[in-house]
RNA sequence: CGGGGCGUAGCGCAGCCUGGUUAGCGCACUAGACUGGGGGUCUAGGGGUCGCCGGUUCGAAUCCGGCCGCCCCGACCA
């Protein structure tokens, strides 16, 4: 591909609304342009992209037996209507109406479409299991759009999913799926945790996310530095913690005035006591009551977890008017003893001894307080899991990461296909109801996912296996020798099937050595009259930061030293 | 939805507070010359309903009101 006959429009200055690194990289080198919020165009070199990143996924789901489909995004509002999703979806759901007045939406996702075949075709045990796969635009009116492509209101999304006899086969495909996931993210060149994931409102028994590390991420997520365990943090686990506190039975609540000292630091230095022996209590308000959430002074508690141990779907913090009817006191003074309604505890919380906590009365906390002799409570894990816990499975230390949700794998049960009549008739006759599996990869988030972890200060480092082009040549100069040495490079490389883009165009060297880092492509090679005068061009891969870094490679032997080392670097990947 | 910010040429910005004739600067773009290995220099150009609607005023990019759009933090996110 030559530059003079190519829209590639490279911006020096970015944008001033872009501000993460792939929104800014992106829109710099020219391979997406915002048509509204959360709403993107792909100029040329990003469908490339785009399109290697899904040729990837759908050589993987091929791979793992699972067959290419194409459903609607345009859809009639009864296949939700019947789930019962048309009214739980809320804002999210883009709807719109026909000429006749009906109701449609744009699909955000496919279960019931996918359900809806599956109940059509599939009657007998026989013709299970199935698993198919589409890669298509998604539309989900988010509530925010942010980072380009990283969260758009229409995104492109490859979502699979399985059907079964049992929850056992599920289990079968699921891990089916599981090693087609690593497989696909591996070859990508990213750098990801597969971790425990919060099920949310898909429903179902599990789900793992597959997320990718870095440091602008939007989740949280621990991961043992030992072993395999890892998990987001709404769902994540540790070890018990040790009891903190003297040994033996603590002497009998004590009273203590405590005056203008709300915070749990400020009490601790007031008594002298560590954090650790405080109990830290939040009213909550959830599903309609007062609810006290209980957790060590020195940890935090996290509302989704606090939720799911209430069974509710979420929580809130009480207002302040909320939390003075509750306990008769400021806010700042909550305390387990005496409080009328439901106490949660932290498993951790409690395993303090003789601890300190709000008196429900302003400027007072009760000392030597005991669990379970002053006061009842439900134990369960409601505290933010911290770096420097300790592995529920194996002991050593977790650490904390940021990540980017790339993909997301659920074991779905039976939540579709008991709603809509998914049945079967097994090997005695009888009817069954279908067994669920759903998995889902952002194809165009992936995009920008890999710039956020492949690039530095001079733009984009694609890896060999998604770059646009896998060779750049930088042509310097009109004489006829430089154009003939290009035009046996490109010929010799794109006989072999690498792709090679061409800067043809007037332009100074600086300009395209700058543009050529901006694009990232991995392999570039330029050809100038100097080195032409001793049958050299230059090689620098563009992992290389230091640009003085070039090689220099006999004009004869560049095309087949080219190839070898893309064929390497894919081959390394694949 | 709560909080904050922005909207002036394709991109980045100044001007607005304190209203006043042809609305500026850098990059990009067009033409020419010089230049030619990491975003060059000079000369001459083209390109704007100052987000939209209304109001105040002799006069509005500038003041006032309403609306729209976009970005960031949070809530939210199958």
């Amino acid at each position: 591909m030559r530059y003079r006959n190519s829209l590639l429009p490279t911006l020096k200055e970015a944008p001033a609304d872009a501000t993460s690194v792939s929104h800014v990289l992106l829109l710099r080198a020219g391979f997406i342009r915002r048509m509204g919020a959360g709403i993107y165009g792909f100029l040329p070199l990003g469908v490339r992209v785009l399109n290697k990143v899904a040729s990837i996924i759908r050589e993987e789901m091929n791979r793992a037996g699972s067959e290419e489909v194409l459903l609607p995004a345009l859809l009639p509002a009864e296949y939700f209507q019947e789930s019962g999703r048309w009214d739980t979806f809320g804002d999210t759901l883009f709807r719109l109406k026909d000429r006749k007045r009906g109701d449609y939406h744009l699909g955000p996702t496919h279960e019931e479409i996918i359900t809806d075949v599956i109940r059509r075709e599939v009657k007998s045990y026989r013709d299970l299991p199935r698993s198919l796969y589409q890669i298509q635009t998604k539309f989900r009116d988010e509530p925010r759009p942010r980072g380009g492509l990283l969260r758009c209101r229409e995104f492109i999304m490859k979502d699979a999913y399985s059907f079964h006899v049992s929850e056992d086969d599920a289990k079968q495909g699921y891990e089916t799926m599981r090693l087609a996931y690593r497989r696909s993210f591996d070859r990508m060149g990213l750098d990801y945790r597969m971790v425990k994931a919060d099920s949310g409102a898909m429903g179902g028994s599990g789900s793992a996310e597959f997320q990718v590390l870095v440091q602008s991420g939007e989740d949280l997520l621990v991961a043992c530095k030992s072993c395999e365990y890892a998990a987001n943090l709404e769902v994540a686990e540790s070890a018990p913690l040790a009891p903190v506190g003297p040994d033996g039975e603590p002497p009998p609540v004590e009273r203590v005035h405590t005056p203008k000292v709300g915070s749990i630091a400020d009490v601790s230095r007031f008594l002298k006591l560590p954090e650790e022996r405080f109990l830290k209590s939040l009213v909550y308000l959830a599903g309609g009551e007062l609810v006290l959430a209980v957790v060590r002074g020195d940890h935090e508690v996290h509302e989704v977890k606090l939720a799911r141990a209430l069974g509710l779907s979420e929580v809130h913090l009480a207002s302040a008017a909320d939390v003075a009817k509750a306990t008769g006191a400021a806010v700042g003074f909550a305390g387990p003893v005496g409080f009328k309604g439901r106490v949660v505890i932290d498993r951790d919380a409690a395993n303090v001894r003789d601890a300190v906590t709000g008196a429900n009365e302003s400027d007072h906390h009760l000392t030597h307080v005991s669990v379970g002799r002053d006061f009842n409570a439900e134990v369960a894990q409601i505290r933010q899991v911290l770096a420097g816990d300790r592995c529920p499975s194996c002991g050593a230390e977790l650490d904390c990461y940021r990540g980017i949700e790339a993909g997301h794998i659920f074991l779905l049960g039976t939540r579709y296909t008991s709603a809509m009549g998914g049945k079967y008739l097994d090997e005695t006759g009888k009817e069954q109801t279908i067994v669920m599996g759903c998995y889902g990869i952002g194809v165009s988030r992936l995009v920008a996912t890999v710039i956020e972890q492949h690039h530095d200060q001079n733009g984009i480092r694609w890896p060999m296996s998604l770059a646009p082009f896998q060779v750049q040549v930088v042509a310097l100069g009109e004489s006829p020798e430089v154009k003939a040495a290009v035009a046996q490079i490109e010929g010799g490389l794109e006989q072999a099937g690498i792709e090679v883009l061409v800067d043809d165009r007037e332009e100074r060297p600086g300009v395209k050595f700058k543009d050529a880092d901006l694009v990232g492509v991995p392999l570039r090679v330029t050809v100038g009259e100097k080195g032409l005068k001793t049958g050299h061009v230059e090689l620098k891969p563009r992992s290389e930061p230091d640009p003085k870094k070039v090689e220099l490679v006999p004009l004869d032997a560049i095309v087949e030293t080219l190839v070898l080392r893309v064929r390497r670097e894919l081959g390394g990947k694949a």
